[in-house]
DNA sequence: TATTGTTATACTCTATAACTATA
DNA sequence: TATAGTTATAGAGTATAACAATA
C-alpha cells in the first residue's frame, strides 16, 4: 500500500462458526504487503538469526558486536560516547559492558582528565577475539548475500548508508 | 565489511587513563560500517518509532496493526494460522487478541467444525477503525518515502518482496 | 498422540527515574 | 547546575514449557 489506502475485498468470506482456515501458505496479507516496516522487520529478524547462529560458537550477539567494533575502532571512548553512537541507553551499556568485561575482552580505565567517566579499551585478548569474529560476521554477511543477492544487498547498503 | 574481514588501524590510539573522547559524530564504526544487519537494524528502528508516532492518536503500534491487517483481508483465520502467518507465537498473539477484543475492534468465535479453535474477526466498529488505521499507515509510508525517497523505497520493497 | 488456545516463567530489550561522584 | 556512570523498575517482545479441551 501506497498512498491509497484502497480497501481490498477478503478473498474469502467465512460465517461466523465456520471452519476456522489453518494453512498459514494460503493466507493473504493484502494492505501488508507494500508496507516498507513489515519487509524490513521480517529481513531484521532473518538478520539476526542468522547472525546469532553463526556467531553461536562464540556466544556473540549483534549488539555485543557492535560495542567491540565501536571500542576497537575507537580506542579511548567514554561509555557515554559509545551509547550514542550506537543508539543505546547508556543503562543497557553498563551491563553489556559488565558481561563484556567479566569476559575479558573489554576494559574500563578510569579517565584521568574526567574522574566521572571511563576510557574504554579493548583487552589484548579481546583484540585477538575481536579478529575471529570478524571472520565469523563476513561469513553471516556471505549468508546474507546468497540469501538476497550480491547485488540486492549491496543496494540495500547504498540505500540505507544514512542510518549507519 | 563484505568477505574480507581485514583489521582497518585505529584511528587515534589514546593511552589508557587519557581523556575519553565524547563527540559521537567524531566516533567511527568502521567494520560496522557494511554491516547489512547494522543498518536494516537501524532503518527499522526509525521506521517503527515513526509509525508509532503517526498512528499514536489511535494507539495501534505496529504489531496491533499487523494482526488487524491480517483479519480483515482474511476473516474466520484460527489464532494459528495467524501466528504462523505473521511470524509471531501463539502465545503472545493471545495477550494481542485480549487486547483488541477489549477494545471491540475483534471477537473471536467458537468454530463449529473443530471446537478446539476460534475463528476471528473484525467487529463492525472494527472494520471502522481499520479503515483509519490504513490511512495513517499510508501517511506512514510517505514519511518514509520522504525519508530513503520514493525509488529507493520501491527498490527495498522489491528486494524484500520474499520477506513479506 | 497431536493440536489449539491458554497460562506461566524467564530472558532480552527499551524507556525512565533516581542516585553518586564528579564537573 | 549539569553530566557520567550506576541501579532499579516497568513495559514490550521473544522463547519455552506445561496444561485443559478437543481432535
Amino acid at each position: 500500500m501506497t498512498a491509497s489506502a484502497t480497501q481490498t475485498a477478503p478473498r474469502k468470506r467465512a460465517g461466523n462458526g465456520a471452519a476456522p482456515r489453518e494453512v498459514a501458505d494460503d493466507v493473504g496479507l493484502d494492505a501488508l504487503v507494500g508496507h516498507a516496516g513489515y519487509a524490513v522487520r521480517r529481513f531484521q529478524i532473518w538478520i539476526f538469526q542468522d547472525f546469532i547462529k553463526t556467531l553461536g560458537e562464540v556466544d556473540i550477539r549483534p549488539t555485543q558486536y557492535s560495542v567491540l567494533t565501536v571500542i576497537g575502532a575507537n580506542p579511548g571512548l567514554s561509555q557515554m560516547a559509545v551509547a550514542k553512537r550506537l543508539g543505546i541507553e547508556r543503562a543497557r551499556l553498563v551491563h553489556l559492558l559488565d558481561s563484556l568485561e567479566q569476559r575479558k575482552l573489554v576494559k574500563r580505565v578510569k579517565s584521568k582528565a574526567d574522574r566521572r567517566s571511563h576510557a574504554l579499551h579493548l583487552t589484548a585478548p579481546g583484540e585477538t577475539a575481536l579478529a575471529k569474529f570478524k571472520l565469523l560476521a563476513a561469513e553471516h554477511e556471505r549468508h546474507v548475500e546468497a540469501k538476497i543477492g550480491k547485488e540486492n544487498r549491496a543496494q540495500l547498503l547504498r540505500i540505507l548508508a544514512d542510518f549507519t
